[in-house]
DNA sequence: AAGTTGATGCAACCGGGTTGCAAAGTTATT
DNA sequence: AATAACTTTGCAACCCGGTTGCATCAACTT
C-alpha cells in the first residue's frame, strides 16, 4: 500500500512528505471527485491552506485533474495512469444533483465541437447533471 | 426601444419595474454573457441583492439562461427567442482565456451523451476554453 | 554546523453568492 | 380615497470556497 502511494507519487517527481501520501491515499479510495472542503473533512486536523496547495501541486504534475462540478465549487479525482491531461484525455463528468456525487465517466470522451475557425481551442468542461445509479434505486 | 422591452417582460410574465428594465436593457446591449459583478459595474450605484435577484427572476421565468462559465462564477445571457430552457435548447459556451469574455455559441447545441443507463439526463453545461476571435488578431 | 530550499500551519483576506429585514412602492379591496 | 395585502428594493450582514502572507519547521546541501 504504502509502496504503491510513494512509487506514484515519485513517479510524477513529487516529493512524497506525510501530507502528501495522506491525501493520495484518501484520493485513491475515493470513487469520485472530491471537493477540497470534503477533502478537509476527511482529516480529523488538517490546514486547508496545505490541502489546498497539495492539490495544486498534484494536479501540476498531473496526478490529478480538476473540473468545475457544475454546482460552482472544484472537484478533484485521479488521472488514469496514461493521462496527460491533454484534451483527448477529457472525459464526461456527472454531478448527481441529488446525493451532489461527481463521477468520473472516464470511458465518455469529451465529444469534439466545430469552433468557428475565429476560435483556438485549449480545453473544456462537460458536465452532466442528473441523477446517478445510487439514488436512482 | 422601452416598448420592446416592455414586451419582452410582459410576454415572460415579468412585472416591468425601472430596474428590470434597465437590467434587460444592459442584457439586450452586451454581446456575451455577463457575471453578476460585471452587471454591478454597470451601473453607478446599483445594490448587489436586488441585481441578484433580478437575475434569478429573468432565469425562472426563462427571459436569460446562466452558466458556469469555466471559471468558477455564473453568467447570464438572454435567451433566443423560442427557447424554453429545455436540453434541446442548449448550446455551447466559450470562455476566451485572454480577455476572459464568455460568449454564446448559439448555433452549436451541446452533444448528446450516452450515459450508462443507470443514470438520469437533467441538464448539461459545456465550456470550451481558449482564445477568442477579438483576441487573437 | 550553518545555509538554502521547500513544506506546513495559522491567520487573514477576497469575492461571488445569498439571506433577513425594514422601507418604499404597487395593486387590490372596500 | 383610505386601508390592507403584496411585491420590489436597498442595506447590511453573512456564508463559503478559494487564495495569500508570513513565520516556523523539516529536509537536504556544502
Amino acid at each position: 500500500m504504502k509502496k504503491e502511494i510513494d512509487n506514484k507519487l515519485n513517479l510524477k517527481n513529487i516529493k512524497p512528505t506525510a501530507m502528501r501520501q495522506l491525501v493520495l491515499q484518501v484520493l485513491t479510495e475515493q470513487k469520485t471527485a472530491i471537493s477540497l472542503p470534503e477533502l478537509e473533512q476527511k482529516f480529523e486536523k488538517a490546514d486547508k491552506a496545505t490541502l489546498y496547495r497539495t492539490l495544486k501541486s498534484f494536479q501540476e504534475n498531473k496526478l490529478i485533474h480538476s473540473i468545475e462540478d457544475g454546482s460552482g465549487s472544484l472537484r478533484y479525482a485521479l488521472c488514469q495512469d496514461n493521462c496527460e491531461c491533454d484534451p483527448e484525455d477529457l472525459h464526461v463528468h456527472f454531478l448527481c444533483t441529488n446525493c451532489n456525487q461527481t463521477f468520473c465517466l472516464n470511458d465518455i470522451p469529451v465529444p469534439t465541437i466545430n469552433l468557428p475557425s475565429s476560435f483556438s481551442f485549449e480545453s473544456v468542461n462537460m458536465v452532466v447533471k442528473g441523477i446517478c445509479s445510487n439514488c436512482k434505486k
